[in-house]
DNA sequence: TTGTAATCTAATGGG
DNA sequence: CCCATTAGATTACT
């Protein structure tokens, strides 16, 4: 077996990324972007964590109720999106829609989206939810699954195929 | 404007599916998965209820014991992975690499995933769905940068710049 | 409390 | 590799 050289030693093993291993120099970031400026086009360099430091908070009460208020999640920063209240009509066609094809491509869910003054995101996600929503309910109906297979001995069926 | 023709119209307009415009012919259902035989690879869209071929159980009890007990976990449809669900620390140790090369070759993904536990290719998965959450949060903070530095002025916080 | 819109991310397939 | 999209799981809001 070969020995281990300092030439054949990875440029980035976990020892030394984990600062288990701590060699002379310091170690070399694997940036193949770097020394571009950010402006160039195949990425911005920089990822902007705006971080609250909450020095001084005591002396704005108003400040300090907002971020009291602001939730700490990873993304408290942007904010969550407001819930979309969809009215009944507009379920209506969605549902409709969903049984006759629980996946919309791009252009039927624009045109979905155009007729139901909607965004197509908001759609998109309103299917995949729903798609979620279908599988939970066929789950549910697998823990009768004993029954069924009771069922399926009397009627000699091998397999269900429960299409959507 | 080009005349909508039968050829460019969509297959599943929202007036199809409706009904509110018929076509001579029924609407075909948009089902991915239909005509093809349920063993096929690729379609992990199927809900395969696989349900127990039931043939000659009756004469093994423990065996259909065991089959009735055995929730559908893996084998309940067919194809998908099942999700890996990393550790904290497995995650810890991800990250830390990641931010040091965010482009493991590889050797080193081979190192992790002896250190990790893992398969290398859960590893090689985990730095592209990586990749692909920092290019969003790239072109995110670039949308926000406005907003964002507002907020700045107004809370008097403090940019983090994290550099890649 | 329930239902569901929204979010996060592992997995997939195609280019 | 990237990209779009999916499923799975969870969070949070009405």
């Amino acid at each position: 077996m070969a020995p281990v050289t300092a030439e054949s030693r990875l440029a980035f093993s976990i020892d030394r990324i984990l600062g288990l291993e701590r060699p002379g120099n310091s170690l070399k970031l694997h940036r193949p972007w770097a020394g571009k400026e950010h402006g160039q086009s195949c990425c911005f360099n920089v990822l902007l964590f705006c971080c609250i430091k909450a020095e001084n908070d005591a002396e704005d009460e108003n400040r300090e109720q907002q971020q009291l208020n602001s939730r700490p999640t990873s993304n408290w920063y942007i904010g969550r999106r407001p819930r979309t209240a969809f009215t009944n009509s507009q379920v209506n066609i969605l549902e409709t829609v969903f049984q006759v094809n629980c996946y919309p491509g791009i252009q039927l869910r624009e045109q979905l989206a155009g007729r139901l003054d909607l965004d197509e995101d908001r759609i998109q996600i309103w299917f995949q939810n729903r798609r979620a929503k279908l599988r939970r309910l066929l789950l549910l109906s697998w823990d009768i699954l004993p029954i069924t297979i009771e069922l399926h001995k009397k009627i000699e069926t091998k397999f269900y195929f429960v299409l959507f």
